[in-house]
DNA sequence: TAACAAGTTGACCGCGCGGTCCGGTTATCG
DNA sequence: CGATAACCGGACCGCGCGGTCAACTTGTTA
C-alpha cells in the first residue's frame, strides 16, 4: 500500500526497503505521538540513521505527505469499491466506517481539510472528495441522506467520530462507532431539520 | 471574566493588571496559533516581559490551564442560567449555540476531554459536565432528545461543530452552526436508529 | 571481480523553545 | 517621605528539534 512513483533509476533493492521501513515506522510514530513524533525516534524505529530519512524525504513535511497521499488514496479506492452497491445508503455508511477504522488517522485526520498543500496531496485529496461526492449524491438520489446535505458535508464530517472519541481515557476502540452512528442519524431525512447556513465550497 | 483567587495578601495594582493582560494576551494568541504559541509572543502581546509570565504563571501549562479553567466556568455558568427554560430541548440546542460561538475554544477545545490535569482543572470540568448532565437529563424526559443518548455523549460531542468546520479555509465563521445542526438532529428522537456502542464514562 | 555510483550513517549545526535569575523599578504603607 | 518588599524585565541557560555533510559501506553492472 507503498506509493512508489515511477522513478528514472529505480531504487536500489535495500534503499527501497528502508524507504518502506520508514513509512511504516513513520505511521505508527506519527499514530502513537501525534505528528510532533521526532525524526529522530522515527528513524531509530525504522532501525535506521536519521540521515536515510532526509534522503528519502527531503522534509519531515514531505515525509508527512507521503504517508497522507496513500492514507487518501486508501480511503477513495475503498469509497470506489462501494460505488456499484446496491443500497446507496448502506454504502455510505459502510464507507464511513471504513474510514472510521483507519486508527491511525489520528492526527493525521486534521490534515485532511486544510488547503496549503503540495500538488500530489491536493491531486490525492480532490480524489477521495470526487468519490465521496459521488457516493453521497447517489445516497441523496436513494432518500437515504436529507436533500440539502452535500459531498462536502460528509467530507467534513468524516473524521469527527474519530475526534470526538479520542478524548474519553479508557474507552472503547469502537467508541467512535457511537458517534458515527449519531451523525449519520443526523444526515437522514427523517426527522431533519433546516439547516441555517450553505453547505461550503472547498 | 478572570479568575482572581482570594490570595493571603491581594495583588500590587499593576501586577494584577498585568495579571489580566497576560490572560487575554495569552487567550488572543492560543486562538490564533494553537498552543504551540510561544510563551516569548504572549508576553510581548501583553506588553510585558517573558519573566513576568512566568511569575503570575510558573509554568506554560498553569497559563494554559488558567484560561481553560475561566472559559469552562463561563460555560457552565450559561449552561445553568438555561437550568429553568421552560422548553428543555431549546435550552439544549441554546446551550450548545453558546458553546460553539465561544470561537476561543479552538485549540483549547480538546483539553475538555482529556484526563491528565490540575484539581482546580478538574473541578471545573466537574462543575461542567453536571450542568451539562443536567440540561440532557431534562431535554430527555421532555422527549426532545433521544432517549440513548447520555450528557456524556453531549459533553463530547460539543465541540464537534468547531472542529469540522475548522477546516473549511474561507468558510463563514458561522459555518459551525451548520454541523452543530446536522448533529443535533442526530440527537433527536424521530428516526433515531439503535447506537452501537454503550455510551462510556468520563 | 573490479570499479563506481547509490545509499547509509551519526556527529554536527543553528534555532527557538520553556524556564531561571538577579539587578533595577515601583506600588504601598507607616 | 522614605523604607521595604513586591514586582518587572530581558539576558541567559540547556534542551531537543529539523536539517546538513563528509567519510564510509554496499548493491549493481559490465
Amino acid at each position: 500500500m507503498v506509493t512508489t512513483p515511477a522513478q528514472a533509476r529505480p531504487l536500489r533493492a535495500d534503499a527501497a526497503r528502508n524507504r518502506a521501513l520508514l513509512l511504516a515506522a513513520a505511521a505508527d510514530e506519527f499514530a502513537e505521538h501525534g505528528l510532533e513524533a521526532s525524526v529522530a525516534d522515527i528513524a531509530r524505529r525504522a532501525g535506521v540513521g536519521k540521515g536515510t530519512v532526509f534522503r528519502h524525504f527531503p522534509t519531515k513535511d514531505d515525509l508527512i505527505a507521503a504517508i497522507v497521499v496513500d492514507r487518501i488514496n486508501d480511503l477513495r479506492a475503498a469509497g470506489e469499491r462501494l460505488l456499484d452497491a446496491d443500497d446507496a445508503g448502506a454504502a455510505l455508511l459502510e464507507f464511513l466506517t471504513i474510514a472510521g477504522g483507519r486508527r491511525q488517522q489520528r492526527d493525521l485526520s486534521f490534515l485532511m481539510g486544510s488547503g496549503e498543500w503540495k500538488p500530489d496531496v491536493q491531486q490525492a485529496h480532490a480524489g477521495l472528495f470526487q468519490a465521496i461526492e459521488t457516493l453521497v449524491a447517489r445516497a441523496r438520489e436513494h432518500g437515504a441522506v436529507r436533500a440539502d446535505v452535500t459531498g462536502t458535508d460528509v467530507f467534513l464530517l468524516m473524521c469527527a467520530p474519530n475526534y470526538v472519541s479520542e478524548y474519553v481515557p479508557n474507552g472503547s476502540p469502537d467508541l467512535w462507532r457511537r458517534y458515527l452512528a449519531i451523525i449519520f442519524d443526523g444526515l437522514r431525512p427523517e426527522g431533519a431539520h433546516a439547516l441555517p447556513q450553505p453547505s461550503p465550497t472547498l
